[in-house]
DNA sequence: CGTGAAGTGCAATCCAGTTGCATGAAACAC
DNA sequence: GTGTTTCATGCAACTGGATTGCACTTCACG
């Protein structure tokens, strides 16, 4: 039993939910990955769980304030284990040759002026572009760009 | 023929590419809309055009630098027209009832501090919540939310 | 006009995410 | 412990946005 999977059952004990082995290992999961990942990256984590209950392991655990779950550049879900209390609202970069998603400190709130009238719940901030390693290739990956010369 | 469609025919002639009907018809409809609009909301203002080449008459306009293409709370693209010079890169606001999404003004660009290596290409802010309209009704359409009361 | 390059329409396919329903496992009371 | 209730799981089917392949048309240019 590794140290995220006793960290994932303790979290999971301050809640009101059961305590099953999907949302154990759905947890444990995230929170030995460390980073924003895709539900097809955890399912290759957790190949024998049933893709649906992923699913509905981590939509609960979002519920539940342990994950939080955004929309990456591609328009897919990412989920990463957060602390209950505080809101995870930084910004995250992901890269688009190796489509890696990284998490950004920041101090101080992001904040954007509301028209009036207008209640915020949530700000979502992601930042595309060449992640350390992709800057020193530059080549696209995958999905060859097609070149195409101006007039 | 209509202003938006005047504008629209304007725009497309000082490209490299064809002026085509589907280009025009995407981006008049882009133009006259005025806001960020799916894929599916543009379709509806022109059934008769093909679902896959409005597709692809929206994703050139992209390449072209005539139409910004962003993904919604719903990771849904969402397309509307862009000055080909300065790119756009103002915060959005999408209702999480209503569903709308609302461009945001915002004086001075949002600026991520990186770590170092990495490179920018573009920075997304999209602002979730209720919109003035939706502030009043309070209560969410649709995706009835279960009530889970704690231990 | 004729020819090549670019754009279109349609059908098929992909893929992340969801839903319905029958079965199984936690929690809790006894 | 056993019984009962409640919630979670597994599987299959489905949804809907988006993409791909390919034949056909249209446009620009000689
Ligand atoms: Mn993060
Ligand atoms: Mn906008
Ligand atoms: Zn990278
Ligand atoms: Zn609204």
């Amino acid at each position: 039993m590794s140290a995220a999977e006793d960290v994932a059952r303790d979290l999971l004990a301050r809640t009101s939910g059961r305590i099953t082995t999907a949302r154990l290992t759905a947890l444990s999961a995230l929170l030995s990955l460390g980073r924003a990942a895709t539900h097809t990256d955890l399912h290759r984590q957790a190949p024998d769980m049933d893709r649906v209950s992923l699913y509905r392991a981590l939509d609960w655990l979002a519920e539940q304030g342990l994950a939080s779950r955004i929309t990456d550049a591609d328009g897919v879900w990412r989920y990463e284990a957060s602390v209950p209390g505080a809101d995870h609202h930084h910004p995250h970069f992901q890269c688009s040759r190796c489509h890696q998603t990284t998490c950004i400190e920041i101090e101080g709130g992001l904040t954007v002026r509301l028209p009036a009238g207008f209640t915020q719940e949530k700000i979502e901030v992601l930042v595309k572009g060449l992640c350390r390693t992709c800057s020193l290739v530059s080549v696209p990956l995958g999905k060859t760009t097609k070149a195409r010369r101006p007039a």
